[in-house]
DNA sequence: TGATGTGAAATGATTCACAGCA
DNA sequence: TGCTGTGAATCATTTCACATCA
């Protein structure tokens, strides 16, 4: 047992849940490094070098049981329980985040959404949830348990409600607006810069494809 | 100047150009390291060491002329030329990518949309575009010049659909589906999924924060 | 003078190769 | 036997520190 995990090991995990998920989905009581790195796109010697920062939860000879393997990384994910996170910003991208139903599965409820917009204040928002004035953000951290914030608002003024968000607690916040948040060292931000993938991608383009 | 650019670099180019972006739009005339570095989110050190891979664009005592770099940046991004892209799969997050109005700022226009189901297909999809069905997805290739595929199907169907849009000549592909796809080499994908990422915001919340 | 550009050093991540164990 | 777990080696990236030059 270790008590650091390198982040790009960090950033793999969620991929050998998921392929563990559905291996077990199939039925499938065992696998082995090679299975779990096809599955999940990358070598052996990655796979077991990164799932042993996380404990001894291999059978040598055999390989991982998959039932306990995923049980062990719902748990170094944070996921044995469903994990709260609002939806803060109900343009286009926020609505179909919420209509999406993918998000359950794999940890997470979309438990309430908040805008700034008057027009938009106080209409349903599907999934029974209604959107509410940012104003109220604080009070619903405490109602519902947030503990995530996903922000879909423009970039213009995503520094000012994540000073809100976190001023009322958030901890861990989901970035899609195309600007560099300031945050307090002990909140997490992940960016999601639809924009910047697809430069990336034209890059690869522009250098002949290697 | 190099032939090789290290893909972490790669990765900070986009948000380079996006912060110089804003710069210009301010006016100003010359932007150093140190407020590159501030802006990005990074250091100076890895600014320049970044930048110094594309080539030589500094002014040593100075900084960079910032429209000079903005020019340099797109260059080497591929992002002289406008690049079509393809919403494949005309879903809620499809529609919201589609109705999003920030990505031909940045370089892209979405010219096509496709779908398999009778019921979308022939719809209108906003922007004047009109939901095709994937199976003429390689001649809308010829007719518009499409370049690259934003992926927005349910994960079952995924690899097939990327065969159909890789068997038509793409070389990019931005897939939002939790599923890992095979391509050939000369193929470049970007993996976007949205519940990794809150997962790897879960395993931050749980290790207390550092 | 005051910045860049860059070798060299330090750090971090990946891969190798094999001991150790079911 | 056939796998995991892991030190050691390799490779990549980041950071340092300073020569260089407008």
């Amino acid at each position: 047992m270790s008590n650091h995990v390198p982040n790009t090991t960090v950033q793999r995990l969620p991929v050998y849940l998921r392929c563990l998920v559905q291996e077990q989905s199939l039925r499938v009581p065992v696998a082995n490094s090679v299975r779990i790195a096809e599955m999940a796109g990358t070598n052996a010697a990655q796979v077991r070098k990164d799932l042993s920062y996380l404990g001894e939860y291999g059978i040598r000879g055999i390989g991982y049981d998959v039932d306990g393997l995923v049980r062990h990384l719902t748990r170094w994910l944070g996921l044995e329980h469903v994990r709260k996170a609002a939806i803060v910003g109900y343009g286009r991208l926020g609505s179909a985040l919420l209509g999406y139903g993918g998000f359950q599965d794999r940890g997470f409820s979309l438990a309430a959404v908040f805008d700034t917009d008057p027009e938009k204040i106080g209409t349903a928002a599907g999934s029974g949830l209604v959107v509410e004035p940012l104003a109220d953000f604080a009070a619903a951290v405490e109602r519902d348990a947030l503990e995530i914030v996903v922000l879909t608002v423009p970039a213009s003024v995503a520094q000012a409600v994540t000073d809100t968000v976190v001023a009322a607690g958030i901890k861990a916040i989901l970035n899609f607006a195309p600007t560099k948040l300031l945050v307090p060292a002990d909140v997490a931000v992940r960016q999601a810069d639809v924009a910047a993938e697809l430069q990336i991608l034209s890059f690869h383009l522009s250098s002949g494809g290697e």
